[in-house]
RNA sequence: GGAGGGGUACCGAAGCGGUCAAACGGGGCAGACUGUAAAUCUGUUGGCGCAGCCUUCGUAGGUUCGAAUCCUACCCCCUCCA
């Protein structure tokens, strides 16, 4: 068994903050002695469908406990999706109904327990005790909370400042969130260090309900794939769970080097000293950029697909971005007899039915840039008639390939 | 409740009777250079088989030879005062 100084140590890697300072290692030597596990909250509103890596911090972390013996707490915040978490919003969200918030719910739960233990993960909904609050319980949970308080927050004072609007439920979201800490009677709550002001808030419910309060496990804010925003699918910058691996890959191959060393520690199990010594390597230049990032696009493949999917993944993008040959498989671009003319097509037609541009004129656009190859061959000129055979080969882009099939 | 400001393309933001499919910046896409990195440079960014035509500037009407621009009504947002 790890000591509690290791246990400590493995579980602040990659974390931005542990607040109040010290008191995990408390919690934890505390649950020891009375031989429990630590209950750990994590809480997600499905206000989307699809989770992406950024989502995954938190729940990759969450597992890590779960992987030490501690009781991993799933919040799904159906109550408080609705609502919506004004964090780092510089406006209102849109709420959501009920309805569109259970069956996001269910898509995420299917996505986060490809990474949690489901058997030793409780699931609970927020509304089971949000719905049953009557109007004093609420106004008693209010007054957990200051106005002055509530202002200090970055983001509501930012508001504050340019004059932006601030409704009065979104600041009912701090409380909602600490309520749900006192119900599960957390002993730790994880969440990315945008939470920390939830977090506390869930820290003077707990106190004001009697109960010890939880430890913040914060970790930084995942930069997507442009390497300047956040990770957030309205920014189109997401690396997505469910990406297929190639494009993991591919994806993880296009962030910016500065952010090699945060997907190290965030998003993959290599040990710290591992990575350390990969990223000495590229400084000190005995190591290519690009073969150190391949080791990171490998490690993440292999994290949510497995190893030989990750191998299949690199070999490919070796062949078709460093080698610049076709890729073994590609999509299908199917034309139906009488789709052609004495054998020929015109090009923008068939760019656009191969789905490659969204209308014709993006896909004249390209062949303009010179960016639309047929076999390999540049096609510039947006009126020609191509004449096509079955097995031709269509390629749009550095990236977007497609191999046509007659019928 | 009173006074004022505003809604323009993916976003920000000009335009305020014709020369506007709408400046400029960001983002996106394509090309060059590379390592599908960064930086840089170039082109492009409503639709249509496109030297032409069609539909766009909150919504609906109106004035005019002609409207993103003027008028009327409506919807929405913001600010200040209360």
């Amino acid at each position: 068994m790890l000591s509690v100084e290791e246990e400590v140590e493995l579980l602040s890697r990659g974390c931005e903050e542990i607040f109040p300072e010290g008191e995990l290692e408390e919690k934890i030597r505390k649950a020891r002695k009375e031989n429990r596990p630590l209950r750990v909250k994590l809480g997600i509103d499905p206000t989307a469908t699809d989770l992406h890596l950024g989502h995954l911090i938190p729940v990759l972390k969450l597992r890590q406990f779960q992987e030490l013996g501690h009781q991993a707490v799933l919040i799904i915040g159906d109550y408080t999706a609705m609502v919506g978490d004004p964090t780092g919003r510089n406006k209102e969200r849109p709420q959501l109904t009920h309805e569109d918030v259970l069956a996001n719910a269910e898509t995420y739960t299917e996505q986060v327990f490809k990474i949690l233990d489901p058997e030793k993960t409780e699931v609970v909904y927020n509304g089971s005790w949000f719905s049953k609050m009557t109007f004093t319980d609420v106004i008693k949970l209010l007054s957990n909370m200051t106005l002055a308080r509530m202002l200090e927050r970055e983001d509501f004072a930012n508001r504050m400042r340019s004059q932006l609007p601030i409704s009065l439920h979104e600041l009912v979201y701090p409380l909602m969130q600490g309520y749900d800490s006192a119900m599960v009677r957390a002993d730790v709550e994880l969440g990315g260090i945008d939470q920390k002001f939830n977090i506390l808030a869930g820290r003077d419910i707990q106190r004001e309900m009697g109960m010890e309060p939880q430890v913040g496990v914060c970790n930084p804010i995942l930069l997507g794939t442009d390497g300047t925003e956040k990770m957030s699918k309205s920014l189109g910058n997401t690396i997505a769970l469910t990406d297929p691996p190639h494009e993991m890959f591919g994806k993880t191959m296009s962030i910016p080097d500065s952010l090699m060393r945060m997907y190290f520690e965030q998003i993959t199990d290599l040990p710290l000293s591992e990575i350390d010594a990969i990223l000495s390597a590229v400084d000190d230049g005995s190591l290519h950029p690009r073969d150190a990032k391949r080791k990171l696009a490998k490690a993440i493949v292999a994290r949510f697909y497995d190893e030989a999917a990750a191998e299949e993944a690199d070999e490919q993008f070796m062949k078709v971005f460093t080698r610049k040959e076709l890729p073994d498989e590609m999509p299908e671009i199917l034309l139906p007899a009488g789709t052609l003319t004495d054998g020929k097509m015109w090009i923008v037609k068939l760019v656009t039915t191969a789905g490659f541009a969204s209308s014709n004129g993006e896909a004249r656009r390209l062949v303009e840039q010179g960016g639309v190859r047929l076999d390999s061959r540049v096609i510039d000129d947006p009126d020609s008639e191509c004449e096509l055979t079955d097995g031709m080969v269509l390629q749009v882009g550095k990236r977007r390939f497609g191999r046509i099939r007659l019928q």
